[in-house]
DNA sequence: ATGAAAGCGCTAACAG
DNA sequence: CTGTTAGCGCTTTCAT
């Protein structure tokens, strides 16, 4: 059923013309004559003509629509990003499908072989924490689906990317907690091989490194579905109060495991900052109404999306095979609160 | 571009057999035989054939598609409703379009006729704030289209509806507050006109009466955007604190408005419970580990996408026209915590 | 049991 | 400048 508006075919009857010389008319062809075109508008304008847009796809194989592959919606990191996307994307006459991967690799693979197969015009993917292997993305970039990344890349694709500065996002966290006091620091991450956690993980390194602190393995926890089930963060937080010499704070890397780190620590009744101080990755607005106030890294994701999704455009839209990329790297900001007030300055009880 | 698989007449060459034999072969026709439908399914799941949907699409006039509008994805009820509606879409091989309204009427104008315009098979949909009139939606329900309203939902378009007890959630949150001591207790809230709103009012209102407390309009304040822009919630809260005499508690009645409340009254210095308390609609995981923790009204959302789906999809295959509609109600919760702590048993400052 | 042919709505090469 | 025709991939009469 279709519950729109008449056929090309019906202007064509209606005003005695051949569909081909409508359809023409509709696209502005230099074909036609002005005379033809108006009639053609007119009519088309008054009926409220609007193009199938099942139709167009199959014949030219473009649907005008772009697949987004994220973790997951329910996040407002992700959320943010979207929106994003959506903004450019329709202003440039695109529609986009959403599938969520819920950090599985095989939902991820679904996700984009749905997409590929429902012939999306380009891909925008943050990977999934499970994925190690991109071949189901290869294969497509192959065969010339234009693909952005944007968060979690992988480096084995060359294509355009859009990322925060990780690096920088887990040095000045770590530096941050440093310069108040902090020295054991935990960091409870997900598992190396998504980039994001690697980089996080550098700056975090580095920082400690530079104020002459060991990086204590014992003290880095990996989950290995980036939080997706409470049990994980649940155990890295038993085993870091388990340990001889415990943490004096945390740095956690994803909205996720930083917002269910919290909730932990208030179910252990322990006081943040002064049992354990915390700062984490998260973009949610409730970051300085959170008891404590939470010392956050946020990331600019409407702005990213916005960035991936022209970059992603720049690649449909290019007359010629594009053969030079960019990864896009946008700032993150630390905003510091109650969670890791320096020691000497500890809100009072 | 096509970046899958072979087609229904590349399988027909390589067999020596034609398309319509590989089509009805595919699609388990009675007229095929035994043999050659194995001969063809073989060689399809060998291949990796996947049927085209655009075409399919073109071809049946249905695209195995459904449409969803919300007003922000950006918010933990919908993507929970989202996931559910998800997870019933896609065991029954559908799939979703996500839009959005932000709130705006024309927007939802916008929404809807592009998603009847992609030819989606279904809608499912929560009418934006400043949604007054439905005829965009009559109009495609006349013509047949299958709509299930959720959340907020049109009494003027007769179909399935799947809502929480708003009227219950209004109650229970208002007699909460009135058993914990408060008196004075102001509502902030979208526009009358949203049935949500309307109905967790009516709520509101029942439960004062029974108490003997009058009304007062003067504590009611209606945010017309449903709280998009926070200065509307910063003109209720600064018209309600410059009352003569004061609410000492607040019943919100969305997760923006909530949240917006929240960071407001932080903004504002003012002490939760003890110079005003909170309790308000939200469906954030947060609640527990806000400052203070926050007694909330929470919605299945999940189980509602899922409930909605399960009745679209009913409409979507039905054989017959259905004229037999129900309206689902779920329960909702409420969470009691420190926002809310009776006058009598403040937590200390 | 199999195939030829038409057509969903649109575009585009090719004629006229 | 306009029209005829073919075809995107698939389903579905209607032959054979």
């Amino acid at each position: 059923m279709n519950f729109s508006s008449i056929t090309i075919k019906d202007i064509a009857a209606a005003l005695n013309l051949s569909v081909s010389t409508v359809s023409k008319a509709l696209r502005d062809s230099y074909e036609i004559s002005e005379g033809t075109k108006k009639l053609v508008n007119d009519y088309a304008a008054q009926h409220n003509y609007r193009p199938n847009p099942t139709a167009q796809s199959l014949k030219q194989g473009r649907s005008q629509s772009i697949g987004i592959v994220v973790s997951t919606i329910d996040n407002q990191f992700f959320s943010q990003v979207i929106n994003g996307i959506e903004s450019v994307a329709y202003e440039a006459g695109f529609n986009v499908i959403i599938t969520q991967t819920h950090e599985s690799y095989s939902l991820e693979v679904n996700s984009v072989k749905h997409l590929a197969h429902h012939s999306v015009d380009g891909l925008l993917i943050s990977l999934s924490t499970e994925t190690q292997d991109v071949e189901h993305l290869k294969e497509l970039h192959r065969q010339g689906l234009p693909i952005v990344f944007f968060d979690r890349v992988s480096d084995e694709i060359e294509t355009h990317k859009v990322i925060a500065d990780n690096f920088n996002g887990g040095y000045n966290a770590t530096l941050h907690l440093l310069n108040a006091g902090y020295k054991r620091i935990a960091h409870i991450t997900g598992p190396l091989n998504i980039s994001i956690a690697k980089e996080r993980f550098e700056g975090y390194a580095k920082a400690l490194k530079q104020a002459g602190v060991p990086v204590d393995k014992s003290l880095i926890k990996y989950c290995a579905h980036g939080g997706r089930d409470v049990a994980e963060i649940e155990n890295a937080l038993n085993e870091l109060l388990a340990l001889q010499d415990k943490p004096d704070a945390i740095f956690t890397t994803s909205d996720r495991i930083t917002t269910l780190t919290l909730s932990l620590l208030h179910q252990l009744k322990l006081n943040i900052p002064r049992q354990i101080a915390l700062v984490g990755y998260t973009n949610t607005t409730l970051a300085g109404v959170l008891n404590p106030s939470l010392s956050a890294v946020s990331q600019p994701g409407f702005e990213m999306g916005q960035k991936a999704t022209q970059k992603l455009l720049e690649l449909i839209l290019a007359k010629m095979p594009v053969d030079k990329f960019e990864t896009l790297v946008l700032p993150t900001q630390l905003t510091t609160r109650d969670s890791t007030a320096p020691k000497n300055a500890w809100p009072k009880v």
